[in-house]
DNA sequence: GTAATCCTTCCCGTGACTGGAAGGTCAAGG
DNA sequence: CCTTGACCTTCCAGTCACGGGAAGGATTAC
């Protein structure tokens, strides 16, 4: 399987599966006799299980532990959900502010009448 | 009033404002003998504009057109509602991602015992 | 044989700064 | 007058997670 196989079976750019080796967050694959990387099921299943990981907007550093811990079967439960659960407050962090922030953006767009007058409490309240 | 003044009194980092300088978003000041920059009170209120937009969610190149439009005292109030519209967009659609990404991921960690055995519908879900 | 498609490495760019190094300037204190 | 420390300057590099593109070698289809 050469790189763009297996990018495709996982869902990724072929330049984000270089990167990924490159970073060492997968084991660098092996080579063909041309220099190729050469791929197999197992590795595509580590990129698929990051690339899952990164939908749900973990950091390349979560995704190495995760990585780590989905590989390790002896694992404790407790550490994956304590890295699920900081992600998740991050998230809730995310949507307070962006609530607070589009709270008080909407009540300003709503007051402006976006006609060809001057006045607009828009900027009055930027200015 | 010198660079540090300046950046106190519009509530930035002082790299911030040379930073906004360099890239034109604001006019480069004028220079003292020794080359230091000099602020004056209606810099300041131009950086505070920025701040504001900035804390909005703005990007630059938004606040380079908005903020020609505070100086402009016969803009349309209809341009500025467009771009802040637009930017009430951005919110909202970011707003529904973290909405599906926060139902998915919650649901996970409350399945997710998180004690010492090795079994993980977090792990099991992303694998 | 050759043209198209793959692959490789390498370097630069993104947004909006932030950190730090090397060196010049200024005000206060001894 | 000298020093100390706080300020200022420019320039370079790093952040995060890649993406674009160039230069050049390999493979494949016809």
């Amino acid at each position: 399987m050469n790189i763009s196989a297996a990018a495709q079976a996982a869902g990724l750019p072929v330049k984000t599966v270089r990167y990924y080796a490159d970073i060492g967050l997968v084991a660098a694959p092996a080579r063909s006799a041309a220099g190729y990387r050469v791929y197999d099921g197992s590795a595509v299943r580590k990129l698929v299980f990051i690339r899952r990981a990164r939908e749900f907007g973990f950091g390349i550093e979560d995704c190495r532990d995760l990585l780590g811990l989905y590989k390790d079967r002896d694992r404790c439960s407790a550490e994956v959900k304590q890295i699920a659960a900081r992600r998740l407050e991050q998230i809730e962090a995310k949507q307070r502010e962006l609530q607070s922030l589009h709270s008080e953006l909407s009540h300003l767009v709503e007051a402006c009448r976006g006609d060809s007058r001057p006045d607009c409490p828009i900027i009055d309240y930027l200015g």
